[in-house]
DNA sequence: GCTTAGGATTGG
């Protein structure tokens, strides 16, 4: 065979060894130490007749001589070469050559005594993936490089396997079970592999040994597997694990360093090799279809599979065939999470972590052949658990059950657990994620921040069976107008306005991405649009109010009891709260209607827990009055409802007494801001959709109280729930990161209008009778 | 001691 040189760069030789081995002394050369990575350095000092042994195979036995430990009593070693590599080392070794060894078997020598050596002896073959390379084959001096008498590799395309052969091979993953716990004596682990042939090879590996096992963590990795058996079963060729068998993994993305993942076995990679991944890379990223990102809690949904990357907190043994893993990602789940009741002997994880995490822990229960593994996990270790099982047992109950996580017993569709390093990218980003949340944040239900919602839904999960649904049917319906035609986008852009039309189209893109963002405040009667004051708007006004002390001539009417104080601070500040009766007799507080005068944000926004309305009012000589406008004049519940400046003409607040004298108050903010001459501000979703149907694209806009999410635009700012439900609905007609042909269609009805200025005349679109259909949301 | 699994979800 010819031998080659184990590394050329910019055509001169250089002498060069891998760089992940490292040199070993001969005195170090015992049984019961790891020698994987090392390697040995010696002279040739004598090499025997290649021979061949009772069965058949070739061998060939040299001597190597360690030039550091020439003082030494035994500072020689022999070399057993068996197989192929034999035959190959008899042709070129000669005396006086320097020669490094590898990826060797170390046993002890049954001649030591008679011959004076080491005693042990170093056995290599190319089964074993052992390697030797020869120094100074034609000048027996340092400047040559090594060469290596490792086997040349040849690797077979999957459409040139042939039965009953052993072979290389280069695949990129396209299934894969991670490492399970066979019946047997081996953990097994499935691969499914492609090449640019595009046929595909179903390798069932088994290995005593975890680590001897590929380090698949996704698909679309890539693989090489030196000595994998071929054989035909049921008609396919499949691989299976042969003595020998070695491999290499690579991260499948497109420009990421070229570093094999391997059981730090002795392997060669050269120049030639990363090329080929490389190339492989190129090919898989347009020809395989890798999923899109990755799946979060804050993104599952219930009756769905998904593949979890997260950090393990906590275990706990449950029974004999289930095991409690508690984990997190960092997200929020967006629905109420189920917890396995366990003994808390038995649960393992830091108590402290434990606890400040619950909210943001799911309780994954996993079964059967998971078990042993599950056990065997260590706390704080980063993991992806493949294909688990998201439950609801009564969603269409009353009261909504708690979504369930199981990782079920067997392994299909590679369903299982795999431990990653923390070399790996994602847990990098996952680590840093982690790192970054605030777990204050996290505690308070009401207190859901913008930066939450923004960040973790963008990687909304990528689930088949979500997809498959989308493709098939609009995710949205019309609420009218079904006997209508579709239009075209672009018969609809050639026309003029206005007109109404029915479309097909996808949801390209939309704006604002920040859903909080789309809330405004709409008035109806002046057609103004503003953002909605956020709190500190509201406490500055009534910091301003407290000024003005509470007049007590305006304190107990006919109408409502009062009530005062003052505060113990240093402030000494005067609250006064009036109390709305009904029939001359206070009501409950659910019922109750009341006044407050002098009151902060956190005192004004406590008493809506407990009263049905709450109206902040300050004093005059002669009567209560609202505040400015810039605040809210009434809450109620968790909404704040708003006048709109221009249109309101405020009256004295005596005109409530009107309401308050009906048979049942209702106490609609409605007919409450009619009595007291505001005109109140709607909440609306304003949005900007981009459509395309393949003949056009158009902008068209969405304006809508409730009708079109199902989610009163009122609520959402105060609505932890409904924010996540609004931003899946938006995952789910615009899933991110998604090409145009996966995008799922919308039916929806829009009219189109004119507007006009001095200067220019623009058609607008906008979406109307549209809903969300009712599976998605 | 020479098998194990051989891709194709849903139970607890």
């Amino acid at each position: 065979m010819p031998v080659q040189l184990l590394k050329i760069i910019k055509g001169k030789s250089e002498t060069s060894l891998p760089s992940h081995l490292q040199k070993e002394d001969l005195q170090h050369l015992q049984e019961g130490l790891d020698h994987t990575n090392k390697y040995f350095q010696g002279i040739v000092i004598l090499f025997y007749p290649l021979t061949k042994l009772g069965d058949g195979t070739d061998f060939f036995k040299i001597v190597l001589q360690d030039l550091d430990n020439l003082c030494s009593r035994i500072n020689s070693i022999n070399i057993l070469i068996y197989g192929k590599m034999a035959q190959d080392c008899a042709k070129v070794i000669r005396r006086g050559d320097t020669i490094v060894v590898a990826g060797f078997e170390l046993a002890k020598s049954p001649t030591a005594r008679e011959d004076g050596r080491h005693g042990c002896h170093l056995e290599l073959s190319e089964e074993a993936g052992s390697i030797i390379y020869v120094r100074g084959l034609l000048f027996p001096n340092f400047i040559m490089p090594f060469q290596s008498v490792a086997p040349k590799y040849v690797y077979t395309p999957l459409n040139h396997l042939k039965d009953g052969t052993v072979v290389n091979l280069y695949g990129v993953v396209k299934f894969f079970k991670p490492p399970y716990v066979s019946k047997g004596t081996d953990y097994c682990s499935v691969v499914t592999l492609v090449d640019p042939s595009n046929v595909k090879l179903t390798c069932t590996l088994f290995n005593g040994n975890l680590d001897a096992l590929p380090k698949i963590y996704k698909v679309g990795d890539i693989v090489r597997f030196h000595r994998i058996k071929i054989r035909e079963y049921n008609g396919q060729m499949q691989g299976i694990t042969s003595a020998g068998f070695a491999a290499l993994t690579f991260d499948g993305t497109v420009g990421a360093p070229v570093v094999p993942r391997t059981s730090s076995k002795v392997y060669t990679f050269m120049d030639e090799e990363q090329k080929t991944i490389e190339e492989l890379r190129v090919w898989a990223a347009s020809n395989l279809s890798i999923s899109g990102p990755a799946a979060k809690l804050s993104g599952v949904q219930p009756m769905l599979f998904f593949d979890l990357t997260c950090q393990l907190v906590g275990k706990a043994k449950v029974d004999g065939s289930s095991f409690l893993l508690k984990v997190w990602d960092g997200t929020k789940c967006p629905y109420p999470t189920w917890k396995v009741p366990v003994e808390a002997r038995d649960l393992e994880g830091e108590k402290v972590l434990l606890h400040q995490l619950r909210n943001l822990t799911v309780d994954i229960l996993v079964y059967d052949n998971h078990v042993q593994l599950a056990k065997s996990l260590k706390i704080g270790s980063f993991l992806r658990i493949y294909s688990i099982h998201t439950k609801q047992s009564n969603a269409d109950a009353e009261v909504v059950s708690p979504i369930e996580f199981h990782l079920h017993g067997g392994t299909c569709y590679g369903r299982g657990i795999g431990v990653l390093p923390e070399s790996n990218p994602d847990v990098k980003e996952l680590k840093a994620f982690l790192e970054s949340v605030d777990l204050a944040d996290s505690q308070d239900m009401e207190s859901m921040s913008s930066v939450e919602l923004d960040g973790t839904f963008n990687n909304v999960t990528d689930l088949e069976s979500h997809l498959q649904r989308c493709q098939q049917l609009s995710v949205t319906v019309l609420t009218d107008h079904q006997d209508l035609n579709n239009t075209e986008l672009k018969t609809i852009l050639n026309s003029t306005a206005p007109q109404q039309y029915r479309i097909r189209a996808k949801l390209r893109t939309y704006k604002p991405q920040k859903l909080h963002q789309s809330i405004k405040l709409h008035c109806s009667k002046c057609n103004s649009l503003q953002e909605v004051p956020d709190g500190d708007d509201f406490d500055f006004v009534l910091q301003g109010s407290a000024i003005t002390a509470p007049n007590t001539e305006l304190h107990n009417t006919s109408w409502y009891d009062s009530v005062m104080w003052t505060t113990q601070d240093q402030k000494q500040r005067k609250i006064a709260i009036h109390f709305v009766k009904h029939d001359e007799m206070l009501q409950q507080p659910e019922d109750t209607l009341l006044m407050i005068e002098g009151g902060t944000l956190k005192e004004v926004w406590k008493l809506t827990k407990r009263f049905k309305c709450v109206i902040p009012v300050r004093s005059t000589e002669d009567d209560l009055e609202l505040l400015d406008l810039s605040a809210p004049f009434l809450l109620q519940g968790n909404i704040k409802y708003y006048g709109c400046k221009r249109c309101s003409t405020p009256k004295p607040i005596k005109s409530l007494s009107s309401i308050a004298a009906e048979q049942r108050p209702s106490w609609e903010p409605t007919e409450i801001a009619q009595a007291l001459g505001i005109e109140l501000l709607q909440y609306v979703f304003i949005m900007k959709f981009t459509l395309v149907d393949g003949t056009g694209a158009l902008n068209a806009y969405l304006f809508d109280h409730e009708k079109f999410f199902q989610i009163p635009a009122s609520e959402i700012f105060t609505n932890n729930f409904l924010q996540q439900k609004m931003q899946m609905t938006m995952n789910t007609l615009c899933p991110p990161g998604r090409k145009l042909d996966d995008l799922p269609w919308l039916e929806c009805f829009i009219k189109s209008y004119n507007v006009r200025d001095a200067v220019k005349h623009q058609v607008y679109y906008q979406i109307f009778d549209t809903t969300v259909a009712e599976d998605v949301v």
